[in-house]
DNA sequence: TCTGGGGTCCTTACTCTC
DNA sequence: TCTGGAGAGTAAGGACCC
């Protein structure tokens, strides 16, 4: 449950059908989804507390069933503090294979109904069913056959807001949660709207909440009622002009079926801070293999290399370079983050998580390769990429650098060895 | 209470080029 | 030759989303 879901308790179920002219926005959202796949395995657990989360020290739970949010439970929330408040929940660990599976079943639903299916992440995604009206029916009828095919085919729930906008049709699928319907009649957004707290807006979330709170602005509909100019003067001018517009029901986004990434990284909470810089290092050499396997199988590359340093007191750095040229390359993404890490002046500075993230990306079929003298770059292609088919031969824990094969996991501070291959 | 991991987008500041 | 402004690119931080 994200935050925002939190903001919502079901809204009214509506009684005759509403008009759904128009309204060609669906939004689906899985119900509880990490918890609902668990559930197929674990049937007995059925109207218990479940929380699905991270199991270390410093987890936080990934989704929560709604017999624990009732305890206050809700995702985000460290582990540690779920279980004090509800101890009795069952906890299970995270398995994203098994989400990644029932997802993409689900995913194939929804392309069964429209191309135009536009995945927001595991469990929700926007479809625009303008085109399969004369195949299928009204919206709100196609609203139904997914829900009833979702819950047949794969034995889980799903809520479905239908709207004239993106916007409000995720807003429709939050407010009827879980196991629900609603659509919002094209000419009822603004009384559908403005009675909601504006941190039911997207793009709201706690700071800004904040801020229009200081400012007066509890509800949307009072939000809509600030000039344009004020709340840009507050909130910056894009999330301004962006608010005024939500607060009015003005949406033009499309729903666009791929957007190409624009960045990948990888990241690490240590279980117990770390200040020794070989056990950074290491697990930097880690993050850059991981992050170059995950854009070679994307046919990516990217020209900018930053690296995230989170410390102990959690204020976070990041520190960015970018390259003359694009690399999918995790000796080229090492040696840049290590060089980065070094910069920073933190070699004795305990910090909690350490972070690798490529961005400026563009296909790699498209990126110019220019040999230097320096630094041949063959030999560490050639390296990798057999590295890659062993990998998907036998599992991705099958080949690495000679550093990271060791007895022990990041974090312990044990091992003094250099990062390099 | 003690805060994951994967992302996107925005703002501000600075540098460089024209 | 010098100067200033515009615009692009880069870097860093932060808010937000699921």
């Amino acid at each position: 449950m994200s935050r925002k879901q939190q903001l919502h308790r079901p809204g009214p179920q509506p009684g005759p059908p509403a008009d759904d002219t128009g309204c060609h926005i669906l939004h689906v959202d899985m119900d509880a989804f990490f918890v609902s796949v668990e559930l197929l395995e674990r049937p007995e657990l059925r109207g218990r507390p479940v929380i699905v989360g991270g199991a270390g020290p410093r987890g936080v739970v990934s989704a929560a069933s709604y017999e624990a949010r009732t305890f206050g439970v809700h995702s985000a929330m460290p582990m540690t503090r779920a279980r004090r408040l509800c101890p009795q929940a069952v906890v299970l660990p995270v398995s994203h294979g098994k989400y990644s599976r029932v997802s993409a079943a689900v995913f194939e639903i929804f392309r069964s109904v429209t191309p135009l299916v536009e995945g927001l992440s595991l469990d929700e995604a926007f479809l625009d069913v303008a085109g399969a009206g004369r195949r299928l029916g009204r919206p709100a009828e196609i609203a139904r056959l997914i829900r009833e095919q979702v819950r047949d085919q794969q034995g889980i729930t799903c809520s479905v807001g239908v709207a004239s906008t993106k916007f409000v049709a995720k807003l429709a699928s939050t407010r009827c949660k879980p196991d629900g319907l609603l659509v919002v009649p094209a000419d009822g957004v603004v009384g559908f709207l403005h009675p909601l707290p504006v941190a039911a807006l997207w793009g709201v979330g706690e700071r800004t909440e904040q801020t229009l709170t200081r400012l007066g602005l509890r509800t949307v509909g009072q939000l809509a009622e600030v000039p344009p100019a004020t709340l840009q003067r507050e909130l910056g001018n894009a999330l301004g002009a962006h608010l005024h517009e939500l607060a009015w029901g003005r949406d033009p986004r499309e729903v666009v079926p791929h957007t190409p990434d624009k960045s990948i990284g990888a990241e690490e909470t240590f279980d117990t801070d770390v200040d020794d810089p070989e056990v950074i290092r290491r697990e930097l050499l880690r993050l850059s293999e991981k992050v170059g396997a995950r854009l070679r199988a994307g046919g990516n590359a990217g020209r900018t290399v930053s690296v995230k340093l989170r410390m102990a007191s959690f204020k976070t750095i990041t520190r960015a370079r970018t390259l003359a040229e694009p690399t999918d390359l995790a000796r080229v993404i090492y040696v840049t983050a290590r060089e980065l890490y070094e910069g920073a002046g933190l070699e004795r500075v305990r910090l909690r998580l350490v972070g690798v993230r490529v961005e400026n990306l563009r296909p790699a079929g498209e990126a110019p390769r220019q040999l230097t003298f320096d630094e041949p770059e063959h030999g560490w292609r050639e390296a990798e990429r057999a590295m890659d088919q062993v990998a998907h031969r036998f599992g991705s824990g099958a080949v690495r650098p000679a550093a990271l094969v060791r007895r022990a996991e990041p974090g312990d501070g044990r091992d003094g060895r250099d990062g390099t291959r």
